[in-house]
DNA sequence: CTGAATCCCTGAGGATACTG
DNA sequence: CAGTATCCTCAGGGATTCAG
């Protein structure tokens, strides 16, 4: 049952009404998607621009090899990211948002500054207890 | 190393820039709670009202028991949700977003609404490979 | 109704080593 | 440089049972 949606959207693989709150929506796997951590840190550090497997390692403390190669894959078959390889020697390649991972950049950028302007009023409410 | 924030905030506890990047900075936990699935589901079922313990099960379809609680005991740590306990049989539980919970209504309810919004773009990417 | 407690299992995710 | 491949651990999280 649907709660009162501002505005209702539909999948149009089965014509019903977009719902994370329904266990069955693709929706919730995508929202699982975006909500990991890894997915977050991703996607805003190429929110600024393009950057290279290496940088993104960099930029990105304490990411696995495996957990960005993986979350990039991921992001790549959700179509938020394309994967640029340059056969040189070294190899070189590069990640870019797409278009649609563009549009991904506001509300994850919202995410990450409400945590950073927030953090001292949690820290305060973990300690008062 | 920071980049370039757009605004730059500070950790009291260690008069450090807050930066969601750096592996020991306090945000990187909260924004690992925040970005759970489950997190952002009951924060923004409550952005709507206060509900009860049986009212948030019964809206997230597939939480169980288990996770529901342990979110909850977790919101409340974080000081984003208040747990109310009316002392009747049977025992009725509200819980409600405190003021610093509000304060995340919007970043969330923007990360559902993009999702529903642009299901159908990554149903489309998916299906192209 | 609102949990707490227990069992159990899968998969997230780290560490390390190897390769084109 | 940009991965892939393995191994291994531990915690997320489901199912079930019990309780105030």
């Amino acid at each position: 049952m649907r709660y009162t949606p501002s505005v209702t959207h539909y999948v149009e693989s089965s014509g019903l009404p977009a719902d994370v709150y329904s266990a069955k929506c693709p929706t919730r796997e995508v929202l699982d998607h975006i909500a990991g951590k890894w997915t977050v840190l991703i996607v805003d550090a190429l929110a600024e621009r393009t950057l290279r497997y290496t940088e993104l390692r960099r930029r990105i403390e304490g990411i696995s090899q495996k957990m960005l190669t993986q979350t990039l894959r991921q992001l790549e078959a959700d179509g938020f990211v394309t994967r640029t390889a340059y056969p040189t020697v070294p190899p070189q390649v590069e990640y870019t948002l797409t278009p649609l991972g563009h549009s991904l950049r506001s509300p994850i950028a919202a995410l990450r500054e409400w945590v950073e302007a927030h953090i001292n009023d949690i820290e305060r409410a973990r300690q008062s207890r």
